[in-house]
DNA sequence: CTGATATATAAGTATACACTTATATAAGCT
DNA sequence: AGCTTATATAAGTGTATACTTATATATCAG
């Protein structure tokens, strides 16, 4: 099965170390090469991946393909974090409350 | 290459399954695998990526064993999420500010 | 102690996918 | 037009890993 989402996208270490070298501002594809050890092809092949799971973005300039990171996608990865801490913390209280009940009972 | 990082934990869709049944409360082994349509071994291999991850932590209760979130790791991974949201809004300052120039030179 | 239940581990298999090299596409330059 | 540079796609290969069944381990109940 092939699934495509941010985290699997993220989850092998080359396309981590593509999707890092992003964050410190837009790159070509050849810049992007120099950073890691594969062919140009393999990093063609993440940066695919990268933009399905709508982690980076693309523009023409050129010959050249300048890839940056996708705010919109980026902001869907954020606000799962932040709904998956949110249960977090529900999880947090709960178990809290069930010690208190605990101790109430001695 | 092996890569155990919470990305990857979460990148399979059995295993994500799991860890959304998770985000609802602790659960069993035999819960968990009520949720997903694979065995029971495939279940537990699953867990023991998870825990690897410190995406969710075990207490042995009896016969069973009791999966639930664990805070510390999810606080790892909240944590990569915000900084990466800086370089986001990092990124769009820069465009923006460039954008200007570009105004600015007409 | 014996059997039942809950879970983990072992071993094997099938498939997804990260890589390679070779080639196609497309834009810039002379 | 042809040549060069930048990138993408095609096709093939090796390996990691998600699954299976079989079995081991551990705890509980009688």
């Amino acid at each position: 099965m092939t699934y495509i989402s941010p985290l699997s996208a993220l989850a092998y270490p080359t396309r981590l170390a593509l999707f890092e070298t992003l964050r410190k501002g837009p790159h070509t594809v050849s810049e992007l090469t120099k950073e890691v050890s594969v062919s140009q092809p393999a990093v063609s092949q993440h940066l695919r991946v990268l933009k399905e799971a709508r982690l980076v973005r693309m523009r023409k300039a050129g010959n050249q393909r300048i890839y940056s990171l996708d705010p919109e996608g980026l902001a869907e990865l954020r606000k799962f974090v932040d709904e998956l801490w949110d249960d977090v913390l529900a999880a947090f209280e709960e178990a809290a409350k069930k010690e208190q009940e605990e101790r109430n009972n001695d």
